[in-house]
DNA sequence: AAGTAAGAAATTT
DNA sequence: AAATTTCTTACTT
């Protein structure tokens, strides 16, 4: 678990055990690479959930803990992003560039 | 505490 | 493309 400080700390403490699992599934997703509300979804424990997941990581912003960017629609839309889907797509195409470099 | 509304979705028709 | 389904959170009595 990734705690930098006090105030992430506590962040993690108030999860409730849905969005702790949603996290913790997100977090895993490797760099690169996209994963659907859905396939986090199932991973959570609820393969309908996936609205949920998506009001989960909305009311986060801690993109940097939680790399909510790479998780998409399945039909392969962007969906949307709390810094703005165009950052989604930018940051979404650098990883894709570095993940092929690193090949 | 109970009920209602809303949400960055998915599935089905 | 539109309507329906589904789950969780947040807000309102």
């Amino acid at each position: 678990m990734i705690r930098k400080n006090n105030k992430d700390k506590k962040f993690w403490e108030n999860l409730s055990l849905f969005q702790y699992k949603v996290y913790k599934v997100v977090q895993n997703i490797p760099l690169g690479q996209t994963r659907s509300y859905k396939w986090v979804a199932e991973k959570a424990g609820n393969i309908k959930a996936c609205r949920a997941v998506g009001l989960v990581l909305s009311k986060n912003t801690r993109t940097d803990l939680v790399p909510c960017h790479r998780v998409i629609m399945s039909d392969g839309s962007l969906g949307g992003y709390v810094k703005g889907r165009i950052q989604k797509r930018k940051i979404l195409k650098q990883e894709s560039n570095r993940f092929l470099k690193n090949k």
